[in-house]
DNA sequence: TAACGTTTTTTCCAACTGGTCAAATTTCTG
DNA sequence: CAGAAATTTGACCAGTTGGAAAAAACGTTA
């Protein structure tokens, strides 16, 4: 199974030079295009995602300026410009490398492993992700949230093939009768909406847990309280 | 069980004249609030609400222009500013009467009822709201990612508050053994992740589950499948 | 060290932002 | 209908926005 290939709508406004040659130097005025990238350059752009995500994570895409990320960025302006050279040049990047790893606990559910040790394992390495990379979270939630106009096509394309692709080896584990017969594309959902939560409602969560269940703690009681639900649900009498 | 009381922070900014009455005029330009509204400002206060919800719940408040309201309400912008002199006031007003409806399927959830019909219809009526009301989903979704910063009293307070109370009605299910001993308020958080998804992640779901099973049925097939996970959890052998 | 490519800064801009204000218009009330 | 009150409009403003241009500074290597 290949690594989903997370291409945007397009990674740059298209290549210099449409159908019939276009006399002259490149408009889209591409800076640094010729691929090699120097040492400065990765370090930059490093930095730049960085301070990008923490920014637009907690703007959104509108709500962010390129001087609030330049100066998180520890860059003037221009600057930062001059790697990216334009606003949502940057967000792309930082969705699409987002959405790699993102989706990686799913490509690893695991159709030759028994149903219960695999789902029990996907659930929490979701709720680990919440844990461990909230910002990410709430960066594709905002995006969701705004429709995902600079998304769709992956939603549409790979993302969908992913899930399609596991929905069917949930599909045949309730064959087997591993499985309750359940929707497996809407227990898929109910899996990222329950972990992703933590992460996307972290203010919410922690007001209502207060002080002192509100802390690190949290993440371990969500957990033991997921497996419950999702393995037997929350009644005392099964049917 | 009085309801609610959502106040805002505020709901206005701090009434005119302070500790040391200050001499002359107002200095809020406080146009209209000498209290009995006239039939014309309750109409157009209702038109821009209704314009600023679509406006909101699509770019978030920092994304959103006070412009692109007036346009979807259709009047001048000085015309809406004489309605709401800011641009935060439009948008308190909409979450205020908001989580009111919003919070209504949990305040009714009867302490007195039997637990299944109660958790049942409570999640029924959750994705009822989500099906209904996605706007609404949406703008409180966007205040909660950006950290919730003109709600995070309400969520402290009133909210906090009614959750600790339907945990403690879920906990004494537990003690009579009427529902499986887990945490109550991870339970609530579950609730509200997996029906509020629908809303919130609507594009997602759309994409995922494809032209033909993306319409308008995708509800029915939420709601048969939340039941089943709820009630029973996803295995086949109950322990 | 001279020359060259890379990186950074300074200056600038046109469009847009939230919001004000006074004047003009409409609506309501007697 | 007159007059007052409520409503709407047009002109305006200071600050911010994404981004362009060019020049300056820097680093590297012959």
């Amino acid at each position: 199974m290949p690594p989903i290939k997370v291409k945007m709508l397009d990674s740059g406004s298209a290549p210099e030079g449409g159908e019939i040659a276009s006399v002259g130097a490149p408009k889209g005025r591409a800076k640094l295009r010729g691929k090699p990238l120097t040492r400065i350059q990765r370090e930059k752009q490093d930095v730049i995602l960085e301070a990008a995500l923490d920014v637009f994570s907690e703007k959104g895409f509108l709500g962010a300026t390129i001087d609030q990320i330049a100066e998180a960025a520890g860059m003037s302006k221009p600057n930062l410009l001059y790697y990216f050279p334009r606003k949502e040049e940057i967000y792309k990047r930082l969705m699409t490398s987002m959405l790699d790893i993102w989706l990686a606990p799913l490509r690893e559910l695991d159709s030759v492993g028994d149903p219960v040790p695999e789902l029990r394992s996907y659930i929490r390495r979701k709720l680990e992700m919440s844990r461990d990379f909230p910002r990410q979270s709430r960066l594709f939630a905002g995006e969701m949230l705004q429709g995902g106009p600079r998304i769709v096509d992956v939603l549409e394309g790979d993302l969908k093939a992913l899930v399609d692709e596991k929905a069917k080896v949930l599909e045949r584990w309730m064959d087997e009768g591993k499985l309750r017969r359940t929707d497996p594309y809407h227990l898929i959902f109910s899996i990222w909406a329950t972990t992703q939560h933590y992460a996307d409602f972290d203010v919410q969560v922690r007001a209502v847990l207060g002080r002192d269940r509100g802390g690190e703690g949290r993440f371990e009681d969500a957990a033991r309280f997921l497996e419950t639900l999702f393995m037997h649900g929350v009644l005392t009498k099964p049917s």
